[in-house]
DNA sequence: TCTATGACTCCGG
DNA sequence: CCCGGAGCCATAG
């Protein structure tokens, strides 16, 4: 019994891995799980991350950028505060150079 | 047990 | 280039 017994607990131990000033897509996430169609399973996951401040949902954004999952925080631009608060331009809810700001999960999986 | 849903993603028109 | 629909998988009711 373990914490990564559960798929929430998978998503969530990567969320946290998220360096600071840094994002990623729910598909990089789904992808390192090894269900890359599950992207929406990571969302809900991290739906079910309230509570946790351990869990940095606010660096998990869509492929786009987009951010998606802002209507869930607590304030509506709780989320992009928490970005620029952390050196993420943010502009119209959307991360402007997603590309640069990325961090891709695998590579730290990789290295585990 | 089965159905519905969802903070996504891809493909087609 | 923009818009719409289908796929996918796990959780909750």
């Amino acid at each position: 019994m373990s914490t990564n017994d559960n798929f929430f607990e998978r998503v969530y131990e990567i969320a946290r891995q998220i360096p600071y000033g840094k994002v990623t897509s729910y598909g990089a996430i789904a992808k390192v799980l090894g269900s890359a169609r599950s992207a929406r399973m990571v969302g809900w996951a991290m739906n079910s991350c309230h509570g946790r401040e351990d869990i940095p949902a606010h660096r998990v954004v869509n492929r786009n950028g987009l951010l998606t999952g802002k209507h869930h925080f607590d304030g509506i631009n709780l989320m992009q505060q928490l970005l620029e608060n952390e050196g993420v331009a943010v502009k119209n809810n959307q991360i402007v150079n997603l590309e640069h700001y990325f961090w891709n999960p695998s590579e730290v999986k990789s290295q585990e």
